[in-house]
DNA sequence: ATTGCTGCAAAACGTTTGCACCTAT
DNA sequence: ATAGGTGCAAACGTTTTGCAGCAAT
C-alpha cells in the first residue's frame, strides 16, 4: 500500500470515535493524498470519477473533513469562498502568497510566522488550534515572474 | 451628513474610474460604515431592507466591493466560504483570534503580524497588496472567557 | 441486530448574471 | 444621446441534506 503509514493514522482516528472503517473513505484518502497541490473537493470527486470510482460527491465532501480532523489535510481558502485541500503528509507546514497578477500560488516557510499564533493566542488566553496567513501580492510582470511557469 | 469624509473618499474613487455618483451607492456606503463588526453583503441587504431601502441584493454586491477597492471596507473570511466584510473608516489595522468553542472573533494588534508580509513580499520578489492572518483557538471554559458575553 | 455509511437527487446557500428599463453624465 | 446603473428573477457553483438501501461492527 502506497500511503501505509497515513492509513495506520486514519485508521486509529477512526476507531477512537464511533467512526466505520469502510474501503470508500481509503479510496479518498488515497486519492487526496495523491493530488499535487491545493485542490476543491469537487476537483479530487472529478479525478475520482475519471479513474472509475464508484464513490460518491457525498462521500468525498464527508470524508474529507475527517482528514481534516486527523490532520492528514489542511483545509485553505484563498479568498475565493471555496474550500481547498492540501496534504500535509510528509510535508512541512508552510504560509502562501497567492499573486493577484498571474494567479500563482507560492508557498513560504517563515519561522517568524510560524511562531506568532502561540504567542499571540496565549497573550490573549486562548489555545491555539490553528492559523492561516496568506499574503495577496503582485508579481508586475508576468514575463519575469520566476514563480510563472505557463498559463 | 454622517460619514461626509468618507463620501469623499468614495466619490473620488468612483470619479477617477469611468463610475457614476448614485444614491443607491451611498445608501450601501452609510449602511455598510454603521454596521457594528463584520457582515456578510446578505447581512447588510437584510438589515436595509428592513429599514424600507429599496436598493436591491445586486447593488449591494456590486457596491460592497467598490467600497473594498477604495480601502473603506475590509474584506475578510474566516473560514466559511462566505466573504465578510468590516469598516476601515476611522480603525486601525488589526487580525482576528476566532474562538472555536464560543465562537466569538476576537481582534488584536500586532506590530509583528504587520510588518511580516512586507518582509516576505520582497524577499519573493512580490509587491503586496494586502494579506490575511486568522488565528483559530479556542477560550476552553466559555464560562471564564472574557471576551464572552452571551450565546 | 444495530447503527452508521453509502449513493443519489434534491435542496440550500451565497453570489453572479441577463435583461429591460432608468438615470447620471 | 449615450454609457453605465438599477431591480428583478433566473442561473450559477459549491456544499449539505433527506432518504432508502447497504455494510461494518
Amino acid at each position: 500500500m502506497k500511503y501505509d503509514k497515513a492509513a495506520e493514522i486514519f485508521t486509529s482516528f477512526l476507531k477512537s470515535g464511533k467512526n466505520r472503517i469502510t474501503p470508500e473513505r481509503f479510496e479518498v484518502m488515497d486519492a487526496a493524498l495523491d493530488y499535487d497541490g491545493h485542490f476543491g473537493a469537487d476537483d479530487l470527486y472529478i479525478v475520482m470519477k475519471n479513474l472509475n470510482s464508484r464513490v460518491s460527491r457525498a462521500t468525498v465532501y464527508k470524508t474529507l473533513e475527517l482528514l481534516v480532523q486527523c490532520e492528514l489535510l489542511s483545509k485553505r481558502n484563498f479568498g475565493e469562498n471555496i474550500t481547498r485541500y492540501e496534504s500535509n503528509y510528509k510535508r512541512q507546514s508552510h504560509d502562501h502568497l497567492i499573486c493577484m497578477d498571474c494567479g500563482r500560488i507560492v508557498e513560504f516557510v517563515n519561522q517568524k510566522v510560524k511562531k506568532l499564533p502561540e504567542e499571540i493566542s496565549q497573550e490573549l488566553e486562548f489555545e491555539v488550534s490553528s492559523y492561516s496567513f496568506n499574503i495577496f501580492a503582485r508579481c508586475k510582470n508576468i514575463k519575469t515572474c520566476k514563480y510563472y511557469h505557463g498559463k
